[in-house]
DNA sequence: ACTAAAGAACTC
DNA sequence: AGTTCTTTAGTG
């Protein structure tokens, strides 16, 4: 008797083993990879098949009640051996369950049944008789038209066809007189069916060609190896991937290209058109279907080069040579939703497994990578100087302290103003960056102090234009209260600043300028962001200005200033990475600007003149930043020195999510005094920065770990995995 | 001794 | 998660 092995894709983190079933007889052909369809208790739910066997066909042989397969969901293995091999990784690593972990391999979440396109096509057959065409031709004009195009093109869509008047019954009748043949075949949806592009001609510098030559002799020997390319903005990064995916083509094996949100990979996906025709783009915002029909090319082995967001590591693409991960530094490489994996952690296993090499990609790289490079873990690839000897915008930092004493009470300081009306008169473009949307930043009653927060998760909520107020993290809207909820007092104020307000007062500074917002409320359309660029880029606007999306994703030639209204922002959150974000937002911003033969010049305004973040993100230097904040990172043991483990615990008692998150970390502490080697601290429980979400109680316990091996050891003892009140974070993006 | 409620175990 | 089996608490 057959069997499968099955693991039942359910959300239930304690049900983590595989199921027996048997294999019906109309089912035979199963094999390890398949999507099922099977009961499970009273409920019916899909499943994965992980093997097949041959089992005696006596009573009993299990103690327990064997149930049948009800059916399969696809014509076909949904799942290559490679891709199960890679979900064992993620959820050995992550501890999340093998369905949760396969379920990232799919379209949507579910396995249901994805609608095929199918289009007609008019086919001429191949060897009609000519009197039978005569005979038909003579009778109809319209027909002779069609056979007329049949004969010169071979073949119509049959949407052609009905356009010329001729529909079903007359296409059966010349099917039958076998004049045509009419056939059905699958469309394969691809939206970025109509972007092209050209090459261009122009020379490697010779940091590329040494970045490519580095790489290369890797990629023909085909073992792993791990490489940053830590080049500078303008730099040619790209190029430097184009010329290594086309070796990896050469050699007959594929590349997967990814960048951190959906917004940069037009134009990667832009850049790579002009030198390859099979590239395919994974990312959430493509709908279920078309991923479908990707996948299917994928497996057809169509397509050779994957480029997108962190879900596309997860397709059936095979014999993998290189895997690139641009912006590497980018916390949206972090999944925050479960399973809370880390995109640049996959993708250097995926390289592992494939023996392709992986190169991570950026201007200002991530402290970990950086600290591997200096010990040789990852071979350093540097390109500090930008393509066509352009030089580096010129940075000023502005104290917004003394515009305050200076009666300037405006967002924009006067030097900023100033560049602006130049740059203007000079019909050249800026760029803002003001990281906060909305209107107002936060309600204050003026009485009592009272900030309005989040009924939900209590963070405070941003007033928009549209006289609502809103919560950033939970997007729930309600109405301005009239009187304060606590004292019942009148005196509501409205404070800070948003990329609402400063469009209103950009209007009130710069009457006639041209000016574009762009932030989360002017984007959410499917390609908002790319036409608010395209626009920009056309010069249809003088300024273009938002949250930090407006430093990524473009390279517009005619933009000389950039200012950076709120570059200490990103100081004030309790995170030991707080300078290093800072940082990075003031590098990549000021990278926007004198892209090409005019020298940019760049503002930062800030209440910090002294916070080493700005000092070094004005002057533009990586290197002594790093050297200066590694000391700290090594003194409070935390990455790169640490990996980090998170544990939220949650319960709607506040003493039993306190207790028992304090049980666990003093049973830590015990345990790696006793067992591990190496250093192993543990923090907490605090209070989590959401203390309370919709009534649960949440404490956070913050692991900092020599070694997580004994750390996953640690928690599968104590089965923390299974508990659906405890979640297990690694390598988080923010301690609290 | 019985029943109702709470908790633990199980899902092939 | 949803259901069922097991244990415990409550009652007269």
């Amino acid at each position: 008797m057959l069997v499968a092995q099955v693991f039942a894709n359910v959300k239930i983190k304690s049900v983590q083993q595989t199921y027996t079933y048997s294999i019906p007889e109309h089912l035979k052909f199963l094999s390890a990879g398949w999507r099922v369809y099977v009961p499970f208790g009273k409920q019916k739910v899909d499943g994965f098949v992980m093997s097949v066997e041959e089992v005696p066909d006596v009573e009993n042989f299990f103690d327990f009640e064997l149930k049948d397969i009800i059916d399969v969901f696809d014509d076909e293995a949904w799942f290559t051996e490679e891709m199960i091999k890679s979900a064992k990784f993620i959820s050995d690593f992550y501890l999340c369950s093998m369905s949760e972990a396969m379920t990232l391999f799919m379209p949507g979440r579910n396995s249901r049944k994805i609608k095929k396109l199918f289009e007609r096509i008019i086919k001429l057959a191949e060897n009609f008789s000519e009197e039978d065409l005569k005979k038909i031709t003579s009778k109809s004009t319209k027909i002779s038209i069609l056979m007329k195009n049949l004969i010169e093109r071979k073949e119509i869509p049959s949407v052609e066809v009905s356009k010329m008047g001729i529909y079903s019954p007359q296409l059966k009748m010349l099917e039958e007189l076998n004049l045509i043949e009419i056939e059905q075949r699958r469309i394969l949806r691809d939206s970025y069916s109509n972007v092209y592009s050209e090459q261009k001609n122009f020379e490697l510098t010779a940091e590329q060609t040494f970045a490519i030559d580095s790489v290369k002799k890797f990629l023909q020997e085909k073992i792993f190896q791990g490489f940053l390319l830590h080049g500078v903005t303008g730099s040619g990064k790209t190029q430097v991937y184009i010329e290594l995916t086309k070796i990896v083509r050469r050699l007959g094996r594929r590349a997967i290209i990814l960048v951190p949100e959906i917004a940069l990979t037009g134009q990667i996906v832009y850049n790579f058109k002009a030198y390859f025709p099979d590239i395919a783009v994974i990312h959430s915002r493509i709908s279920i279907e078309e991923k479908a029909d990707i996948f299917h090319k994928i497996r057809e082995g169509k397509i050779g080069i994957v480029i997108g967001a962190r879900s596309a590591l997860f397709t059936p693409i095979e014999n993998v040579g290189l895997i690139v991960v641009d912006e590497e530094q980018d916390f949206s490489y972090k999944q925050d939703t479960f399973p809370r994996y880390h995109a640049r952690v996959v993708a250097e296993q995926f390289a592992k497994f494939y023996n392709a090499a992986v190169v991570f990609g950026s201007a200002t790289p991530s402290f970990e990578n950086f600290h591997r490079a200096k010990i040789g873990e990852l071979i350093y690839l540097p390109m500090l100087h930008r393509v066509f000897n352009q030089s580096l915008p010129e940075v000023e930092c502005i104290d917004m302290r003394g515009e305050l004493r200076a009666g300037n009470k405006k967002v924009l300081s006067r030097d900023l103003q100033n560049l602006l009306s130049e740059t203007l008169k000079n019909h050249q473009q800026a760029i803002l960056l003001l990281n906060r949307r909305g209107y107002h930043t936060f309600v204050m009653c003026r009485s009592c102090g009272e900030v309005i927060k989040c009924p939900d998760c209590g963070l405070s909520m941003t007033y928009h234009a549209d006289e609502t107020l809103k919560c950033h993290h939970c997007e729930i809207e309600k109405p301005v209260p009239k009187t304060c909820p606590k004292c019942g007092s009148k005196y509501i104020k409205f404070f800070g600043t948003g990329t609402q307000k400063l469009e209103q007062q950009l209007n009130e500074i710069l009457p006639g300028a041209k000016i574009l917002r762009m932030d989360r409320d002017t984007t959410s359309t499917k390609f908002g962001h790319r036409k608010i660029l395209n626009a920009f880029g056309r010069g249809e606007y003088d300024i273009l200005f938002g949250t930090q999306m407006v430093a990524k994703g473009h390279d517009i030639q005619n933009v000389t200033a950039v200012g950076i209204l709120s570059a200490d922002s990103a100081l004030n959150f309790a995170d030991f990475r707080a300078s290093e974000i800072c940082f990075n937002l003031i590098t990549q911003a000021a990278g926007r600007a004198g892209r090409a033969n005019f020298p940019g010049k760049v503002i930062v305004q800030t209440y910090n003149t002294n916070a080493d973040a700005i000092i070094f993100g004005c002057r533009q230097d990586y290197e002594n930043f790093y050297n200066h904040e590694i000391k700290n990172r090594e003194e409070f043991f935390f990455p790169p020195f640490s990996r980090l483990v998170k544990i939220l615990f949650m319960s709607k008692n506040e003493n039993e999510a306190k207790i028992f998150a304090e049980e666990i970390a003093e049973a830590f502490k015990i345990s790696a005094k006793k067992f591990s080697p190496a250093r192993q601290e543990i923090l907490g429980p605090i209070p989590a920065v959401i203390e309370n979400l919709k009534g649960v109680h949440r404490f956070v316990v913050l692991i900092k770990s020599g070694d997580l091996n004994f750390v996953r050891t640690f928690l599968l003892k104590y089965d923390l995995h299974k508990m659906p009140e405890v979640q297990i974070d690694f390598d988080p993006s923010t301690t609290n």
